[in-house]
DNA sequence: TTTATATAATTTGCATGCTAATTATATGCA
DNA sequence: TGCATATAATTAGCATGCAAATTATATAAA
């Protein structure tokens, strides 16, 4: 018995290894990881307020306010202050990231069906019942 | 299907509960997660080099680096330039470190302990295949 | 209406974690 | 020996990610 054979260990290994994985898949958009997924949840649903999105993606709101300047910085998505709620604001994506729209969709597929391929069906069900038994 | 159904974003999400998780566990002794794992491989193999450790922890050189540092700072480990080769380092726990040594072996038993019991025998053997399988 | 409390977002401070560049030392080859 | 190349560790620069504090606005209660 070592550390390795941490699960903690282990999933904090898979986890990073895959970062870098997926940086390859999107470099050519200049886009992190975590931006693009935060990406990903402008492009499902428009208009999300910080907060929400924070919550959609299990990360903290200080988190998501540097996401998203960073994504505004570099012309992705734009913040609005269109709410009745004068502290609030929304997120939406930018032309620029609309015209990507249909291509980010089919990254996303594609590195998503690249883990997926690697396991049979039944697998890829067990898999997922067991992650859920590690959430704290 | 929707970007939280990306075994990548569930992965990191469980990934980071669990460190969040973790960090309850050790606060008492100020250490964090990803030094706490630096520290158990310390304490399984002293007199490694920080690259030996980057290797065996699966992380960069540079971030094995700073977490020494911190170690270093707080008296968990000492750096020792006693190498035929004077570009090398080794490792060594501290005096301080060693008086804790059986404490931290049973946290890290009670906590990786603590998801297997999640599991029967036979899923954990099926986590194990399955997560392998995940490596790029 | 005034005051206390709550909430949305941001800022600050710190610890990862990576890449690329730098420094010091070893080693191999002419 | 002298020079090119390789290697160990560090540094610098940047992007997460969290906790705690701050700012601005809303809301509830006196």
């Amino acid at each position: 018995m070592t550390f390795q054979d941490c699960i903690c260990f282990q999933l904090g290994t898979i986890s990073r290894k895959i970062t870098l994985d997926y940086r390859n898949k999107i470099a050519g958009y200049n886009l992190t990881h975590s931006q693009f997924f935060v990406l990903m949840a402008v492009l499902e649903c428009e208009g999300l307020q910080p907060s929400h999105l924070a919550e959609k993606s299990y990360i903290d709101r200080a988190t998501v306010t540097g996401l998203i300047d960073r994504l505004e910085r570099d012309g992705w998505v734009e913040r609005h202050r269109d709410v009745p709620d004068r502290r609030a604001l929304k997120i939406y994506l930018s032309s620029k990231a609309k015209k990507h729209k249909k291509e980010f969709v089919a990254i996303f597929n594609e590195i998503n069906g690249s883990f997926k391929d690697r396991f049979t069906g039944e697998e890829w069900e067990q898999l997922q019942y067991l992650l859920g038994k590690l959430e704290p």
